[in-house]
This record gives structure tokens, C-alpha cells and sequence, in this order.
DNA sequence: CGCGGACCTGACCGATCGGACAGGTCGGCG
DNA sequence: CGCCGACCTGTCCGATCGGTCAGGTCCGCG
């Protein structure tokens, strides 16, 4: 009677063995329970559709080798069932892939050469609705976010300048905006594209996103 | 003997209350040692300096009530003494500010409110030059971080022209690098635009960086 | 076999941009 | 005091953009 309680979990992985061992390694615990198994993501998404888990493990390099195809199921996953959780396990740490995944929905990031304390912590917490990240997965992402140090610094008028530049407003708009006149906003513009060494008005607007200036 | 094998913390908040708190907490870990403590970014500065701790506890609310001070603070710490980790601990959860943080240099979120055994998990996390952030904080990174549902699709050549369009290119280069008329590309900037409703080119970038297009 | 979608091309025009001049004020700092 | 940096203003000009017409091909889908 302690199935209503568990964790229902749904494994996707392209390898047997490794499904094999992670239900090896789940069922020692009485509050887990593996309920689906796939190799692909068009069976991984027949399977959760039915057997309704509260977790996925989830490998993002599926058979194809693309990254593309795991992350486009944990898209799909979360958009069709937002009440699971995916918790995305891979064998490598690609700063890239962190933030990808994170970006198609997953709800956690773990890399398979954690210990199973901590794996088994992670799909805890991503069943409770919580985010799961070990520490290096949470270091990736914090590579990804980090600015720069060689981050040019902006004055008060370029930094307002450069948030209207990002909101699509012309030189005459921001102009009227900061009650400054238009000339004056080209100048700004120009040294904020100076320091961002940027050709256009377009380009400054990215590296200024990138580096979390605006 | 433990000294030299213990984790310095600095505590940085503006009560002492919450100092004292801190202290009694963690004097009970054998391995971590406070060895300095500072109620503004001044002194925190100077006695940090001094104290070389390994971890800096910070309250991002400083006196002034501005998150800013504490960010800024973050920022200059990491930058001067890379080998601290900066673990911010603040009352209120506040998605932006974890980003804010993080971009600023911090290797850590916490909210006040995590058990003891939590906080401490996360100070020896950072020690090791890990990070660390609790459940809530790693779902408000998630949740800066990831896109909107109602995220457009573009096609192949619009992601392609996006993205040359990021880096400044002019319609005429972007045609010139794809092999297609500076009509044609103007005719897919006009989708791009139309299709992340942005009055330009710039905020067109804006938009699509924000939600990991590009 | 039509229909739509993605993709491609041309011409035209006013608005805007990017860059180059040449100035100005104000406060801080040596 | 003179210098510098941030900020402000102007004029001029060619390049570019944004928008609007008008067309075309190719392919998949009903």
C-alpha cells in the first residue's frame, strides 16, 4: 500500500544496461518506484502517457547521438504533462546542454557519476516540484549566466540608453524619453557601441544581453 | 590543530542579531570557523581582506536598504579575492536577484530559512569551490532562465538570418553570406520582427536573446 | 490538382542610422 | 588653473532600414 505514496518514476535512456542499474540502484529504495522504461522519444512519450510518472529520468543523448532529439522530448514532455518532472542524467557536463535543457523544461541536471544518495536526493526533490542540480550542473549553469571580467563599464546616461536601445525605440524616441535631443542620443549610442565594439545598434543590443547589462 | 583544515567564514549582514544567529550555528560545526564579521561593504571589504576567509556569508540588503550595495560588494570580492566563494543569504526570495547575484560573482544562494544542516551542506559546497544553492533558489534560476511557452518558431533561414543579424551584419552582408538578395533577407527580418512583435532589428535581438534563440 | 507555406526576387520611398565635422557646460582632480 | 571625463548640442551626408507594392519557384498535404 505504499504505491500511492511513491515516487512514480519513468526511465529514458538508450541503453539498457544503464536502465537496468538505475532500477537496481531505485528499487533498494521503498519510496521509489519504476514504473516505465524507453529507449527512444517516441516510445518514452506513449509510455509516460499512460503509466503517468511524477519523475523522468532522461538521457539527453538518445540513439540519434543529437542532442537535439532528448531535448525536444523533454519540450514536449513538460509542455504535454507540465505535472512531471524532468530530471535530465547524462554521462558528460556540457555548460551548453545545462542551460538547454533547462530551457526546454527540465527541472534538474545530474551527472551520472554522482552517488546514488545524491541521485536519489535529486529525484526526491524533483518529485516535490523542486529544482535538482548537483554541483557541478549548478556550476555550468553558473558559468553560462556569468558575466564577463572584462566587462566595459557603461555611465548612468549610456546604461538608460542602452534599455531603450534594447525596446526597439529610435534615436528621436529615447531622445524624447530622457528629454535629451536626438543628437545627443547618437553620440551615446556610438560610445556604447564603441565599448561594446559593435557594428550596429543590433549587435550592441546582443552583447549587452550576453553579458547581462540590460 | 583544526585551524588550518577548518573553513573561515566572514559574515556579512547588517543585523548582529542575525551574526550572533549565525555563530551559534555554525560554532557547532567543528570544521567551520567564523573569523570575521562585518555589517557593511566597507568594513567588509577591510576586514576580508585581512582575515583571508575562504567562504563570505552575504546578506545582499545591506543598510542601505539597496540590493545594489550588496552586489556590488559581491562583485568586488570575487574580482580582488577569486579564491573566496561568495554564499548569499537573504530573507526573501527574489528571481531576479538570484541572477542578479550570480552574474555579480556569487557562487551560492540561500534563503534564511533552510535548516541548519542545509546552510552548512552549502558553506562546505562553496569551500570546495562548488556551488551551491537551495531548491527554491535553483527553481528561480530555472525560472529566469527559461522560455516562455508562447516562444515563436522560426524557420530554418529566419534562425540563420537572426542570428548573423545578432552579430551586426547589414541586410546587404547578411544576403552576401547566405548566397540571397538584400531583399530577401529584408523580407525575413520583417518576419523576425513581426513574429517577436519588435519594432526593430535591435529589439528584435533583444527579444530573441532573452529567450535563448540565439 | 489546387492551396498554403517556406523561400526567393525586384522596384520604390520616406525615415532612420552611422559617422564626421565642430562646438558647449559642469564638476573633479592634480 | 588647466585638464579630463561625462554630458550636452548642432549640421551635414551617404548608407541603411522599414514598409509597401509587385511578382516568382518548390514542395507537401488534403
Amino acid at each position: 500500500m505504499t504505491t500511492d505514496r511513491a515516487v512514480r518514476i519513468a526511465l529514458v535512456d538508450d541503453h539498457a544496461i544503464v536502465r537496468q542499474g538505475l532500477r537496481s540502484v531505485l528499487d533498494r529504495e521503498p519510496d521509489l518506484e519504476v514504473v516505465a522504461e524507453a529507449s527512444t522519444a517516441g516510445e518514452a512519450m506513449a509510455v509516460i502517457g499512460r503509466t503517468t510518472p511524477s519523475v523522468v529520468l532522461l538521457d539527453l543523448k538518445l540513439s540519434t547521438g543529437e542532442d537535439s532529439e532528448g531535448l525536444d522530448l523533454c519540450a514536449r514532455l513538460t509542455e504535454r504533462c507540465p505535472a512531471v518532472g524532468v530530471l535530465v542524467l547524462t554521462t558528460f557536463l556540457d555548460d551548453a546542454l545545462v542551460m538547454a535543457a533547462v530551457r526546454h523544461g527540465a527541472r534538474g541536471y545530474v551527472v551520472k557519476d554522482v552517488d546514488t544518495t545524491e541521485l536519489v536526493r535529486a529525484i526526491r526533490a524533483v518529485a516535490r516540484g523542486e529544482s535538482a542540480f548537483d554541483s557541478r550542473s549548478a556550476a555550468a549553469m553558473v558559468r553560462s549566466v556569468r558575466v564577463r571580467p572584462e566587462q566595459p563599464t557603461f555611465t548612468e546616461r549610456e546604461q538608460k540608453v542602452l534599455e531603450l536601445l534594447a525596446h526597439g525605440l529610435s534615436n528621436r524616441e529615447i531622445g524624447g524619453r530622457l528629454y535629451i535631443s536626438e543628437t545627443t542620443v547618437k553620440f551615446h549610442v556610438r560610445n556604447i557601441m564603441r565599448k561594446l565594439d559593435a557594428a550596429s545598434r543590433a549587435e550592441a543590443v546582443y552583447e549587452a544581453s550576453k553579458m547581462g547589462v540590460i
